[in-house]
DNA sequence: ACAAAAGTGTTTTTTATACACCCATGC
DNA sequence: GCATGGGTGTATAAAAAACACTTTTGT
């Protein structure tokens, strides 16, 4: 930003933006093993009645993030929740708004990726104009949300790997499987055998076993587990791998 | 951007904004084994001549990468690079001139990130209000530029394991040697051993020996590789480690 | 001959991968 | 007792890390 835009130096002229941020909502259905998107059937044009990832326009005094927050809290009732800034798309075109009514202002979309716990997770409207979406199945979105949406699944799938997201959005105290499946379900079934996924990610000593036992129908009982913020925190800025 | 802003029904007034585009362009001085990145000293207020990353506003019908490319053109001629965007500043009081004259705009910054080949790019002013500066000797700098530049020197290290962005800015041909400098130079002189280096990259199969040897003073020749795109295309999204 | 830079090989340790197998529970 | 899910161990292969050594040049 060199350019003062008041000192009329330069020639061509500025562009006049409004700053949108949409976001990219996952969470994970262990019941069902589905990975889920929150998407918003569009109520007005461009776009009426096709399903769209929930965003608003940011306004006066609002930073970037609390706007994320804000759509979220809007949309969704939740404590437990991983978000992170992903991209910002702002080709011109990208809005047809800019063409037909807008006085040449310009649409920007900065994108958030955000990770939720799904049983915890409310819905605020039950109009059914907001919902969960699995990833495996979806139709044609507004904008360029596809190009969005699955640029936030990529992202997701490296985070898992890569950081402990995953405890984000896992209850306090959760079985090793319930973990492995979380990971089965983003990453798809071949990610990785059980029993070394589970060597692995206790040899990274940032998991407590509680000692407390839970049994779920038949089988032997599982131990819960919960994530040790003390034991994790020298390890915050080494490369983890959960592969 | 569910809600169209020209309808009144939202209560809350909508930030006006100006997109700026601000550029962390890192070059690697093989010579003197620098880390060097791209600074521009202000004309006008607000923090005149204080340091800053060469940035522009965004232009009507311009996208954000066309601007990145713009303010590059300005600054410096170049014919290899890689670019990629890096990351969105847009809190609101990030630029002082939000508060002052501008009638409640807001400065949204989109930022890239720029690796350019060193003894190829020449700087177009020769005033001195446009320079290389060792990344290990720095100034503070204006707004939240130290932020952001922080932020890409993060990313470069991390491109650097990654991914083979070194290919993009280093010349057609090349020696083993001349890598593993820009190696070390970005990531620290401790980051690998010469030989496992060597070994683990060849083993990538993607760098072809040409048979071509070049002596650079005493000692023995070394051979000249060249990047083997056609070899390295099956390898374009698998994960690469070069550390 | 010898220093300097390039390049190869070897040894040790660690990590990944693929399984086989034992354990505790419900029915 | 046996199916079911939980949990441990082992054998093999591959990769990372450390470092010794050879080759080819200029002086």
């Amino acid at each position: 930003m060199a350019e003062n835009p008041l000192t009329k130096s330069n020639k061509q002229k500025l562009a006049d933006f409004k700053v949108g941020v949409d976001n990219v909502i996952f969470s994970v259905d262990s019941q069902q093993n589905r990975l889920l998107v929150l998407l918003v059937k569009r109520q007005s044009q461009p776009f009426q009645n096709q399903w769209g990832l929930p965003g608003t326009l940011v306004r006066i005094g609002e930073s970037l993030e609390d706007a994320a927050h804000r759509i979220l809290a809007e949309k969704i009732m939740v404590n437990n929740l991983y978000l992170e800034q992903l991209y910002t798309f702002g080709g011109p075109k990208r809005d047809p708004r800019e063409e037909i009514d807008s006085f040449g202002v310009r649409y920007l979309s900065v994108s958030y990726f955000a990770l939720v716990r799904f049983d915890e997770a409310e819905l605020i409207s039950n109009t059914g104009l907001t919902c969960w979406h699995s990833i495996s199945n979806l139709t044609d979105l507004a904008f360029d949300h596809h190009t969005i949406l699955n640029y936030g699944y990529q992202r997701l799938r490296n985070k898992l790997e890569y950081s402990p997201i995953a405890f984000d959005v896992l209850p306090d105290v959760f079985t090793l499987n319930e973990i492995y499946q979380l990971y089965t379900t983003v990453l798809g079934e071949n990610f990785s055998d059980y029993s070394n996924f589970r060597t692995r990610l206790l040899k990274l000593g940032f998991l407590a076993d509680t000692g407390v036992k839970i049994s779920r129908g038949a089988g032997r009982p599982a131990s819960l587990y919960r994530f040790d913020a003390k034991a994790f925190a020298p390890l915050k800025d080494k490369p983890l791998v959960f592969i």
